[in-house]
DNA sequence: GGCTAGCAGTCGATACGGAAGACTGCTAAT
DNA sequence: ATTAGCAGTCTTCCGTATCGACTGCTAGCC
């Protein structure tokens, strides 16, 4: 489906009557928009326009006497212009400017996250989420063995962009604070660069090779780092914010149900599932908007997603708000696009 | 009001219909009374004696050809009855077997207070939280500094107890590594075992003394520890799950009113303003139990609070749940309170 | 051919009324 | 003190009538 396949005339009035249904959330008239559209065209007119839109599946009635109500497709050709005017017009210093002041000077990766989450329910008024890349593909910095007890470790793990990990490791037999800093040091020396997939397996490697252990101090490191990197992959790291809004958005009786409310809350506690849901979405770079039935799941097809990517390859994480098909998009466009950006930026300056 | 106040019969009548509305949500007719009440009493007795708990204020009719529902103090007085006849029967194993499949083995203490949350939200079906300690009043176990980059150094503090923080400094010039382990060494040597608000204190004392600054070493380690306890105080942590059974409980339209759901979802974001509404509550030990318009924010009025401390003195947190008023007293009382003994028993146990 | 004025038609929202059903409060009897 | 019986009250549910907001259609106009 091209931009091109509707008049000139034509895409204004849809345009103008999503516009009108985002601000208003009731069905517009004929007569409205014949006011509104600034066209100088009479409401009949609009009218036929409209009996057009309708039999191409933009626009629908709720009931025969009302007003037009755009459909998932409308809003998607709403969103298609958006995305089409706005390559030119990206501005993601503002966004830049909010995050700075809402994580402060020298924040943790999380931090910039949770904050970034904080942001984008702020300014669009929705749910915002923020999703960490994959653990696994990070960059080996840095580790740090704290003792705990005589036999309980805790285990500081820093990866390049200020990602920290930490762990409490449970060993068999105890083991003194000084083969603690020795193994840290063999392990900071020889594996610092790589990623944590390729640490553990060369680990892993090292540890079936030197079965024989002729070197005790060189084996715990090994041991150890082994039992840091174990279970590492399972939870991405995921910030919510602004499930509150939901609340609201269930107040107009059109825009949310209680059910689908309640599918959004369990997704705002069960993180994983959002990052499912993102996995099936994420492709190319740039914003992605999902609308409605868009959604491979019913339950969300109440709901309109709002993503962009940040990073690149295998470290790509994501920004983005989660709202009802009645969303402001134009905002929520600029708002996640500008997250991401920031994002990405914080990356590449930490090098 | 004492307990005995209410002769025998009435105060069965009251609990027989707490219990019967808390059920059914329905209001509770003298007929269904009568018959479940186990008093062999016709039900226009039963309208006797209910007239009686009106004329009180325990139960109220929605309407004159209604059932009785219970007001709050009709459900303060069965939560009293609760309580009086709970402590006997504490059991609080159950809770802890619960905990541990759900936190793992050895669990930081962050980790175990999220599943603490976790837990209580799913036996209860409520919102289900907890709450740490003030950071102020912990005891200082152990710093070390982890460098980033040659100006900026991350920092791990342990406190007893498994509790870990974490915080990023930016250094006015580049430090050396070397620099940074012997400023930990000193700090752990230093203050191991005092509070973290005392830590403080000492540390500023011996900046202002040492204002010559003739160990230079000395001078960086104190400086570090003061950019590191300099924030500690103002968030505590605190871990909240199930916000989604508040959606559960704004179906039942006679449960929770949207706006109320709206407070809460609020309240569970901006998770400091649980901490000051607990602060209010807290002096005692044991379970407390705070019952819709009992609540000083009329925003609350719907809504109920089980909450029970762990821990003494300063180094107190709590765990608890929030639901309608209308919610399963007696199940929520023994989850919180064994959630309670077994965050205590935790402690204990980390010597 | 495109545009528009006018009008009939459709459907939701609102209000009203009456019947059914669920309990109660009261009274009089036990 | 308890209870059976009954009148009274209030919600809920349904059907009907009216009002108002739009549309779709048709006929006429540029």
């Amino acid at each position: 489906m091209t931009l091109g396949a509707l008049s000139d005339r034509t895409r204004r009035v849809l345009a103008c009557l999503v516009k009108d249904y985002i601000d208003s959330g009731e069905p517009v008239a004929s007569a409205t928009l014949s006011r509104r559209a600034g066209l100088a065209v009479s409401p009949a007119t609009i009218r036929n326009v409209l009996a057009q839109l309708e039999d191409m599946g933009y626009v629908s009635q709720p009931h025969t006497s009302a007003g037009r109500v755009p459909t998932d497709l409308g809003y998607r050709y709403y969103v298609d212009m958006l995305l089409e005017t706005r390559r030119a017009t990206r501005d993601a210093s503002s966004m830049q400017a909010r995050l700075r002041s809402q994580a402060g000077e020298a924040p943790l990766f999380d931090q910039l996250l949770s904050s970034a989450s904080h942001v984008l329910f702020e300014v669009s008024h929705h749910v915002g989420f923020a999703i960490a890349p994959s653990d696994m593909h990070a960059i080996f910095q840095r580790i740090e063995f704290v003792p705990l007890t005589s036999s309980r470790v805790l285990v500081v793990m820093v990866a390049r962009g200020n990602h920290v990990s930490q762990k409490v490791i449970e060993l068999g037999e105890a083991i003194a604070p000084s083969a603690l800093t020795q193994a840290a040091n063999y392990l900071n020396a020889e594996f610092a660069g790589l990623s944590l997939d390729q640490v553990r397996q060369a680990v892993l490697a090292r540890l079936a090779q030197e079965r024989t252990l002729y070197d005790e101090l060189r084996a715990v490191a090994l041991e150890l780092a082994r039992s840091t990197l174990e279970g590492i992959e399972s939870p991405t790291a995921v910030f919510i914010d602004g499930a509150s809004s939901l609340a609201d958005d269930a107040d107009d009786s059109n825009a949310v149900s209680l059910s689908t409310l309640r599918t959004l809350l369990r997704m705002v506690e069960e993180k994983q599932r959002l990052v499912r849901l993102l996995d099936a979405y994420l492709d190319g770079p740039g914003v992605a908007v999902v609308i409605g039935a868009e959604h491979p799941d019913p339950q969300l097809h109440a709901c309109s997603l709002v993503v962009a990517t940040y990073g690149e390859g295998a470290r790509r994480g994501a920004v983005g708000v989660i709202g009802p098909t009645r969303m402001h998009y134009s905002r929520a466009i600029s708002v996640v696009d500008g997250a991401a950006v920031a994002v990405a930026r914080y990356l590449r300056d930490q090098n």
